[in-house]
RNA sequence: GGGGGUGUAGCUCAGCUGGUUAGAGCGCUGGCCUGUCAAGCCAGAGGUCGCGGGUUCGAGCCCCGUCACUCCCGCCA
């Protein structure tokens, strides 16, 4: 009500109700700023008005809920507000109720405020009374609504999956929660629907979504949470291309109602490709920047670094940073730095100054020939700076992934909009260094590229999965797969990751028989909701986009939750704390 | 688990090379004020300098430890 009042609504008899913002009190005049779901609007009290009102006004305190009884007036020539939304009319109060009074909130109840986020968590409830709270939960309702709209339209259905549920290897860190009745056992919360949906399927659900929360016991960042929600879908009978059309409809649609127009169908790159160009699988494509591959100017140069690394099967990359070609020796040494953090051995650069003078640690290694090649392999002008990185290809790649995206900022290249693609083919397996054995890329589950299914034995880490990522600007928004439907080949994918056939078994029995049971083919993708809206809010992190977030230790700074428990309560469970 | 940043009034911050009684703006309280909307003017209250230890004649400042928040790496199939 309090911000839909426009001069169209002059003369009219309302009754408002709502939150004291600012008051200003001239002393025979008194002005509230009323504030309600809609907005706010000025409300002016005025003893020739009523004296009751008047009174009333001048004890009234920011946050107290009042009820405001008036006329909606033109406000007086020359005092209107053109920066607020009523600005052209206020209220001219005739008898006033406080509802209730309010202590003095610990910060300002208006937009833009710079308090720190520990007090906004500690009071989240007047945080949501501010405007940019509010509107990102609203936001969120409506790419949620939208969703819901777009996937009942396409013939899917909501379905609920248990949050209390059956405890995998593989994957994240689960949240565990003991069982009353069964002594020494435990549910898992789930780190997604995952196996749920495959189920469903097989249950002859064909189309199916949720809107899921999921749960995952690991370190927080600004983009993730221990719980987080996912727009989780399945569909039977499909291939990629039909799942990929229907994300994309389904994103144009939730696009659309945030305003933006989403052109499809999207560029899709593999992620061998992505690897290369952009060093990373989820790239921001808002900028070029993008990594090129020098070896061929390196092979025969005198500069054993790089030559040597070529020799032994690794790569050579480079990137030029358009216009940084003047930037001081400390400043390189920075992104130097920079290289070194994300595992490289070193960062080779050849600066060319905007009056041509080459400043490189390498140029004496290079015949003239080979620096002119090398600058025409990246496109270093004048006024450029050339960075080059060798090493084992996957590292050389992500080093210059790294660097790019510094790069980006050092450069304050502009990123604006929002830059869609696919990135699909994932490899089916990842070799983990520490646990000396294969991973799933994406999830135990995926079905395989089956023409080169006897990679499975003998190549692992060649073979390619059916896999595809939406990545906007940098972010994975959504990732999906085919499914694996032939329990046989489940079977070999486990056994693959170091999973006997009786641990599979153990595991895993309950899908390994419902796959037996005449599973038809099936894939889906989720969405990463939190991520998506956060993105759609400009916002720097899911903690805006989440009405009550946890900090980065994973705690509630106003419920105190995790929290100890009665001891009542550990031996219902079976539990001792040390 | 590791690295960076931050921590001083309710909020946002300043506080010099270690030196008297720790300051400002906003907010809050009281007073004045009939057209403000960051209202204005006057007055006032408000401090465990995150916490613990150490060095020193003397610590907000230096040292050690610790806690919290935050960003990143690891981790997140």
């Amino acid at each position: 009500m309090a911000g839909s009042l426009t001069a169209a609504s002059v003369g009219e008899d309302v009754i408002v109700a709502g939150w004291v913002g600012k008051r200003r009190d001239h002393g025979g005049l008194i002005f509230v700023d009323l504030r309600d779901g809609t907005g706010i609007v000025q409300c002016t009290f005025d003893p020739e008005d009523s004296r009751d009102a008047f009174v009333l006004a001048e004890r009234i305190r920011p946050e107290w809920v009042v009820k405001l009884e008036g006329t909606v007036r033109r406000r007086p020539a020359g005092t209107d507000n053109p920066n607020m939304a009523t600005g052209e009319v206020e209220i001219i109060v005739r008898s006033a109720e406080v509802l209730n009074t309010a202590e003095t909130p610990p910060f300002e109840i208006e937009a833009g405020i710079d308090t720190d986020e520990l007090t906004r968590l500690r009071w989240r409830y007047l945080d949501i009374r501010r405007p940019e709270v509010r509107e990102a939960l609203v936001l969120r309702d409506r790419v949620t609504q939208r969703f819901r709209k777009a996937l009942e339209h396409r013939g899917f259905v909501e379905v609920e999956t248990p949050i209390l549920t059956k405890s995998t290897p593989e994957g994240a860190r689960d949240f565990i929660v003991p069982s009353r009745l069964n002594p020494g056992k435990f549910y898992a919360l789930p780190q997604s629907p995952q196996l749920f949906k495959q189920l469903l399927m097989i249950g002859g659900m064909e189309r199916y979504y949720q809107i899921a929360r999921c749960f995952r016991d690991e370190d927080l960042r600004a983009d993730r949470q221990p719980e987080f929600t996912q727009v989780d879908i399945e569909m039977s009978f499909v291939g990629q291309e039909d799942v990929l059309a229907m994300t994309e409809g389904v994103m144009h649609e939730v696009m659309r109602e945030a305003g933006h127009d989403l052109v499809t169908p999207l560029p899709r790159i593999t992620y061998g490709e992505a690897m290369e160009r952009f060093g990373t699988d989820r790239p921001d494509t808002r900028f070029g920047l993008e990594l090129v591959d020098v070896a061929a100017v390196f092979a025969s140069s005198e500069f054993k670094v790089f030559a040597g690394a070529l020799s032994s099967g690794g790569a050579s990359k480079g990137i030029c940073a358009k216009g940084a070609g003047d930037w001081s020796r400390g400043r390189i040494d920075a992104l130097n730095q920079v290289a070194l953090d994300a595992g490289a051995k070193g960062l080779a650069w050849v600066a060319v100054t905007s009056d041509g003078d080459v400043k490189s640690p390498i140029a004496k290694f290079f015949t003239e020939d080979e620096m002119s090649a090398l600058r025409a392999a990246l496109g270093v002008d004048d006024g450029d700076l050339a960075l080059m990185v060798a090493d084992a290809r996957p590292v050389a790649n992500e080093v210059l992934g790294v660097i790019r995206l510094r790069l980006a900022d050092e450069l304050e290249v502009e990123r604006h909009g929002f830059c869609a693609l696919w990135v699909v083919d994932f490899p089916m397996f990842t070799w983990d260094d520490e646990e000396e054995r294969w991973t799933a890329t994406h999830h135990p589950f995926t079905l395989p590229f089956l023409d080169d299914i006897d990679a499975l034995d003998e190549r692992p880490g060649e073979l390619l999965a059916h896999t595809y990522d939406l990545v906007i600007n940098g972010y994975e928004i959504a990732g999906g797969t085919l499914r694996i439907h032939d329990p046989e080949l489940q079977l070999r994918v486990l056994n693959r990751l170091g999973l006997s056939t009786e641990e599979a078994k153990a595991q895993f029995g309950f899908l390994l028989d419902a796959l037996g049971f005449g599973a038809p083919p099936h894939g889906g993708i989720a969405f990463g909701l939190d991520r998506l809206v956060m993105l759609l809010a400009g916002a720097h992190s899911i903690r805006d986009v989440i009405a009550f977030p946890k900090t980065s230790s994973g705690s509630d700074p106003m419920t105190q939750a995790p929290d100890a428990v009665s001891p009542r309560q550990l031996k219902d469970v079976h539990l001792r704390v040390d």
